[in-house]
DNA sequence: TTATGTTACGCTTGACGTAAACATA
DNA sequence: TATGTTTACGTCAAGCGTAACATAA
């Protein structure tokens, strides 16, 4: 599972176009377009699907979606819970110091 | 967020070790602890310390694995879930013909 | 001694991303 | 005119091999 495919994916999907997409992320709607066939290929399976000028999720593309919603917002948790933890580590001293005063900052 | 490095350091969490860890996805441990360092470098955080000739998890490594862990998992399950897609669209003729018999096979 | 991890260096390869042309509505 | 797709091409990060070093059983 390549997950920066799925992540592309995901987010053709919530925007509804390449294009779009390659705005919010900066990523040219070529690129996406081919990194999510070869998503497409190793998954064996059709997510999109052509809507007149738009694309459109399969079914299974709608599956897709909801699990890479799930496992995306669950990185960006783990961001977050970790930035706690990054204040105490930005420099060796404070640990030896005291762990207490590192809150404080 | 790199899913490829959080990938690695849940490897290397989960069999306690850069060496186990490449055996088992044919990695090896210098580009293991590169790759995890750079991980740790992004989060700002350490996530791994010196445990005599070994490595052991930091209370952000501990809270990073579980996160990862479900990450995962959820993309085992997604992969898993496509399969029934998969058969569907191996060739096109099936869907013309008819959804329901794509089931029975 | 042996096992593990870390760092460093040059090197190769494959994935990424782009530009341009094409297809379609 | 606007969108998505395909093709050809250049770039860069990932990963390896090798080696040296530190640490601890």
């Amino acid at each position: 599972m390549n997950f920066k495919h799925l992540y592309y994916f995901w987010m053709a999907a919530r925007t509804g176009g390449m294009i779009r997409a390659g705005q919010r992320i900066h990523i040219t709607p070529q690129t996406l377009s081919g990194q999510i066939k070869v998503l497409e290929a190793r998954l064996g399976c059709q997510l999109f699907e052509r809507a007149g000028r738009n694309v459109q999720l399969t079914e299974a593309g709608h599956v897709a979606a909801g699990y890479a919603e799930e496992i995306f917002l669950l990185g960006e948790e783990l961001e977050g819970a970790l930035k706690n933890y990054a204040k105490a580590s930005r420099n060796d001293d404070m640990r030896a110091r005291s762990v207490a005063t590192a809150r404080a900052d």
